[in-house]
DNA sequence: TGTACATCAGTGAACGCGCGTTCACTGATGTAC
DNA sequence: TGTACATCAGTGAACGCGCGTTCACTGATGTAC
């Protein structure tokens, strides 16, 4: 426990502890081991605040961990529209997206995770498909590919199972680089940029009319 | 604990009881909801033993997760092998491969995820790159892609980093059907017979010359 | 053939640890009269 | 203007839990002489 310096939020001020949370959280998640090297204890002493002061901003671990979640996946949504903003045709969409992609998974490795490989979202209880965090993102690709099928840029497909193919293309590529990271050098694991380059090649072939 | 019905190994069969630890911390990893679910008092629990007598074969946890590793990725190996036997060129065996691949993962996950999520190989103290675990069947795509290359059946590639990127893709393939299963209705996931049809259509499109 | 002894496979109790969460309480701050 | 009171943000101690691992010990089995 370090020497407590923080001083009380005065009254009305309890939202800044809150984000305080949110951001001790974020940066132990960042600095250690994933997800379970970050416990309430630690969250609350990295604020400076006692571990029951947590529970008068979240109902519990989950839900602390689900406004982790959301939070996350408006930035990564962010990133990927302005990814397909500067895109001119389909293919250069789907490549922009792709890239953009595996840069965020390479170099958030534990946000990348928080997201796409522990089950956070799972936990949530939405109304509406369009409701899901991360959906509208997905929806980039899937208009990207039923763009450039359309145009008859792209080879016939169903743009959604084409799109969710290249979504695991690409996922595959951030978890396999992170693993192989990890492993260190007994794999011949190849440069993450050469990678990256060979599969936007497969794909933009195996897409292209 | 379960009313003891086990009878001690006798002299020189302490063998059996090892056997029986792997066995059980097996089962326990595809029952429960993974890595994190097994404990070292379960897993003696289930087996019909005490906690300290695990030492007895192993010296510690990360040492019996170690062996089912091992275990694990000698079946793998041997699947990978059998499915490359059958293939009649370069592009029939990297399709067999990859399909080989993805049914292992969605009908082993939690095995899958031992041997490709968990970074448990990792605590290798490997000498020699060829001693990995896995490599072997790695060492097949890679093969597969170089002899499809040399024969002009595919386009020109570096065999290594087009098996890399292959093998991240059905990696990826996996991963996602994995959480997408988990996240249940709300994500409009498709069949993965349809989608891996689709990855191994935009695969071959990606290879063939 | 009998017996002392080593070995093997295991037990039972305990260690210290960190965890999520609850509960009764505190003390400062703002508000109503 | 003064004061009783409600509220808010937080504390401190404790709960029960399961964990990996260690340690001294046991009792059956095989072996050497």
């Amino acid at each position: 426990m370090s020497p407590r310096t923080r001083t009380r939020a005065k009254r009305g001020e309890g939202e800044r502890t809150r984000t305080a949370i949110l951001d001790a959280t974020e940066r132990l998640l960042v600095r250690k081991g994933g997800m379970d090297a970050v416990s309430i204890r630690r969250i609350a002493d990295d604020v400076g605040v006692t571990p029951p002061a947590i529970y008068l901003h979240f109902a519990d671990k989950d839900g602390l961990f689900f406004e982790v979640c959301r939070r996350r996946f408006l930035e990564f949504t962010d990133l990927m529209k302005r990814a397909s903003e500067d895109a001119t045709d389909p293919a250069d969409r789907v490549e922009r997206l792709g890239r953009a992609y595996v840069a965020y998974g390479l170099e958030r490795p534990e946000h990348y995770e928080v997201l796409f490989v522990h089950k956070v979202a799972a936990t949530v209880d939405v109304g509406d498909t369009q409701d899901l965090p991360g959906m509208e993102a997905f929806q980039l690709l899937v208009d990207a590919v039923a763009e450039g099928v359309a145009r008859g840029v792209f080879r016939p497909a169903d743009p959604l199972l084409a799109a969710t193919d290249l979504w695991a293309h690409v996922h595959g590529i951030v978890t396999l680089v992170l693993m192989l990271r990890e492993l260190g050098e007994v794999f011949p694991t190849p440069q993450s940029a050469a990678l990256i380059d060979q599969a936007m090649t497969r794909t933009l072939h195996g897409l292209l009319a």
